[in-house]
DNA sequence: GTTCCCGGGTCCGAAAACGGCCAGCATTCC
DNA sequence: GGAATGCTGGCCGTTTTCGGACCCGGGAAC
């Protein structure tokens, strides 16, 4: 009936990262401790070898020699949420938005607090850049794993930057 | 901004009535006294003038020579609710449902309990018979207006029914 | 057998509560 | 003054909670 589920762990700079994909690609990403970092399910099954271009990827990020993730996703939810993960991905490496900049951008300018709802309920940190917007006073205002990780991914992020990929 | 409302004081063999219009059709019809029956709100315009159709059609009704009213309606409500109500409108005069058959006809067999609350809703008592649906073992079960006035109305149908209009 | 009553199970829609917000205004401290 | 801080109200999708004009099954009474 449902899909199978693999997951596994593995260490980062930000902390523990809990990874979990279906065939259809990854599913989820979340350090664990997050806030809506889920358990771990009995039906779910570890397999490591799934997960090698993840965290190839991810290793590339976090050396400052990756930019763009290049992976095959499956996240779930609402039409709503959909539609805020997607314009998260359009936001490039090393650079930030508001809440209202991302809400606008959605075609929705009035549903500010509904966008900071949908993107804390992002399945995948890191590779679907939540952590790149940011309150319209400049202020980090939130983050589910932690303002000191946003804090530090943004860091890495800008002092990384550069015009090349 | 919002329409007018108007709105009169009418009695029946089952008690006082509310009734309220707005220029699109008529928008309630309450026993004075029923559970749902609302205050009268300071900005409505007491205005029997409005009501002569509606108040002749009910004569008619009460009187046992009309089975079938014709008058513009404007009953608000939720998506479901407006489904349930316009149900209620297919059940001949004289006849009943079970709340379970309402369910099955709107194609929600399971959604039983939802409909007697919508039910429970209709604004326009009388003439949207909500009077008309009894539960499945045959009792009254409830009804807004006060089991009595269902029982009166049921039974007024009854003995008043006929083939001819 | 049959009827009546009662309790529990369940299922829904509606309403209320809840945020990773933001702008406006008032108040405070320099 | 002027900037920083705090409170207030409105926004909007989601989640949670709530309550009910039900209904079925079982047990008791006859």
């Amino acid at each position: 009936m449902n899909p199978p589920v693999y997951f596994t762990l593995t260490p980062s700079p930000v902390g523990k990262l809990l990874l979990t994909a279906t065939p259809r690609g990854l599913s989820g990403l979340w350090l664990t401790g997050e806030k809506h970092c889920p358990d771990l399910a009995p039906e779910w099954q570890e397999n490591p070898a799934c997960f090698t271009a993840v965290t190839t990827q991810l290793e590339e990020y976090f050396s400052g020699t990756r930019q763009i993730f290049d992976l095959p996703l499956d996240a779930s939810g609402t039409a709503f949420q959909q539609q805020a993960w997607a314009a998260l991905q359009q936001i490039p490496y090393g650079t930030t938005l508001t809440y209202q900049q991302q809400a606008t951008a959605m075609g929705r300018p009035a549903a500010v607090r509904a966008v900071g709802t949908a993107n804390g309920r992002n399945p995948l940190s890191i590779i679907v850049p939540c952590h790149r917007v940011i309150g319209a006073n400049g202020s980090l205002t939130g983050y589910g794993g932690g303002l000191p990780a946003k804090q530090w991914l943004l860091s890495h992020e800008a002092t990384t930057w550069s015009f090349r990929q």
